[in-house]
DNA sequence: GCGTTACCAAACATATTGTTTGATAACATT
DNA sequence: AATGTTATCAAACAATATGTTTGGTAACGC
């Protein structure tokens, strides 16, 4: 790709990260990308058709380029998530979400973060639909799956507003633990799974 | 208060209901408010400054008059909701979202959504944060109290919204029994707690 | 070095916003 | 029923935002 664009796109996407955090989406005009990002109007309707758009794809790139690039890279070749458990996922995910907090932060802590959120929560989705306990336990009490899933990746994003409320005070180990605990029986693909639902906590507290 | 107002008024948000169900929050603009309520361009600035003052507004509206109204209405003169345990609250509140769902799908299920979830959020706090378990069993986890209110909350818009894309299919106790699986051992303040929480893990593993 | 391509400023038509005007009619009050 | 008040309206307004077109410049890949 042209070196070019590459700069125009990184600007664009800097600049309005940097605005972001400063004003709600709604209130945040083309205009003002273009004068923060010092390119030209043209420039920037060449790259993205509205500003919609642009939000969109900064989405993916973060979610795919910065959170899953990095798991699939260190845990195994499997582009897909299928290894792993939730224990070892969940804080590797928080993780990266805090050491690109300052990318990530601005975009989630304003109004536009539920748009962002949304996209999260799609991505996570699959991940998630690979945790959830086959039917014997918890499909046997009719609680539709997908329901479930729905449910595991609401949380997991809700959390993570919190986590960003609290200005990400809590380790990535502690948050998993919290999760884990409210997400009870429901996650039982780990294989520790007595000790995934509850009380690590005298061993956190260590 | 004036008729005029109040017809203006009810004109405005019902059009302004209307054209959430058709656009997006973003999309929609003053002018196809005005031409939709048939109102004139001043005397919607008459009434709220801006559409975001609108969106509020109706909100408001809709969780104080619709849902709660109801709620203190029937059970009994207490307004705050000290009485009645989860079980009895939850499917009440859900009857009054269905009951009202034409004033509310339009608003829910759009990209618009996520402001207006985050007004009923802030309304559920105040609800939920007397069903937490006290002290003994969550607390000693070591898990912050507002992390527990805040995932409840989340939880519950989270479903309304899973609800609303399934188009109120499930019945409201249904879709209780669902809710209190998932919250688990967090809420305990229903006296037949035993069917309330899932399972007895035990169970599940048979 | 050459052809391609991204960039830019400037100007453009169109649409939206929020305000001001002055006139009309519905309203509450007596 | 008469009166003073107030909400409504259309029309016009300036200011701003949107998205497109133009033609010229400079960086790019090969």
């Amino acid at each position: 790709m042209d070196r070019r664009q590459q700069k125009t796109r990184s600007a664009i996407f800097s600049a309005f990260s940097d605005l972001l955090s400063k004003k709600s989406y709604t209130k945040i005009t083309v205009q003002d990308i273009i004068d923060a990002a010092n390119v030209g109007r043209t420039t920037f309707y060449a790259h993205f058709e509205t500003k919609d758009e642009l939000l969109r794809e900064m989405c993916t790139e973060i979610f795919d380029h910065v959170i899953f690039d990095g798991l699939s890279a260190e845990s195994s070749h499997d582009y897909s998530f299928s290894t792993g458990t939730p224990r070892e996922i969940i804080p590797h995910i928080l993780f990266h979400l805090r050491d690109n907090r300052k990318n990530i932060v601005g975009i989630l802590s304003c109004e536009s973060g539920e748009l962002f959120l949304n996209y999260f929560k799609k991505y996570l989705n699959e991940l998630i639909s690979g945790w959830i306990l086959e039917p014997p336990a918890w499909q046997s009490r009719n609680i539709p799956k997908d329901f479930l899933i729905d449910h595991v990746s609401g949380s997991f994003v809700n959390m993570v507003q919190w986590w960003i409320r609290h200005n990400m005070t809590q380790s990535p180990e502690e948050l998993t633990a919290y999760f884990l605990s409210v997400m009870g029986p429901i996650l039982t693909m780990d294989p520790d799974a007595e000790t995934q639902s509850i009380v690590p906590v005298s061993r956190l507290k260590k």
